[in-house]
DNA sequence: AGCTTGATTGCCT
DNA sequence: GGCAATCAAGCTA
């Protein structure tokens, strides 16, 4: 249901990143994402804009979310509890795409060795889980998502998503944002049952 | 300058 | 299910 079919293309190009958060996050799901020549294909991702409460543009450009105020088609990287990153894909306006959790497929012996001990499972199921299997750091933020170390290639087909409630907000709760890839064991957290 | 809180994770009971 | 870890951004003053 995105308003641009870019299933054409091997590459996603710049157009791909210049439309509203919720199409974007939607449309990331099975796009093959390689950091480094190391990732898998997204199976998890939430959209955030300047209208949202629970985004960190809510209340106007700062100097960490700078980033997300800028061009479309940029990594916006920051720190979460003092502990650990998370990794979103800017789309302008003060608007971005957080990378909650993939499949690991490419370069599983260095997400491994970067995981030590976790199962496949888990390697990337979850935003701070993902950025430390993928080696994202704050150094990445602001860098462009075509060009190296970022690859990003469309999928085959188009995959079933489901849309459920972001996870871990105070505010903007029951915005439906969070999406996944239907019936996938790599998910940060399972998508509740409907009821 | 000080205080609060967080788009999380892993370990404990 | 509960909670500690760990710290800087952002807010109040």
């Amino acid at each position: 249901m995105s308003g641009l079919d870019d299933r054409a293309f091997g590459q996603l190009g710049a157009a791909f990143f210049q439309r509203p958060a919720e199409q974007v996050a939607r449309d990331l799901i099975g796009v093959t994402l390689l950091v480094d020549g190391v990732g898998g294909t997204i199976v998890e991702t939430e959209a955030y804009d300047s209208e949202d409460p629970a985004s960190h543009s809510f209340r106007g450009p700062t100097p960490r979310n700078a980033v997300m105020f800028g061009p479309a088609g940029h990594v916006y990287v920051y720190r979460i509890y003092g502990l650990h990153w998370c990794l979103n894909f800017t789309v302008g306006l003060g608007a971005a795409v957080l990378i909650r959790a993939l499949r690991p497929e490419t370069g599983l012996e260095a997400m491994r060795a970067r995981r030590r001990g976790v199962a496949d499972r888990l390697l990337c199921a979850g935003p701070g889980r993902l950025c430390e299997a993928l080696a994202v750091e704050g150094a990445m933020n602001g860098h462009s998502l075509m060009a190296p170390p970022f690859e990003l290639r469309q999928g085959e087909a188009r995959p079933a998503v489901v849309a459920s409630r972001r996870i871990g907000l105070s505010v903007g709760v029951d915005t439906l944002w969070r999406f996944s890839l239907s019936g996938s064991p790599y998910l940060s957290k399972p998508v509740p049952a409907e009821r």
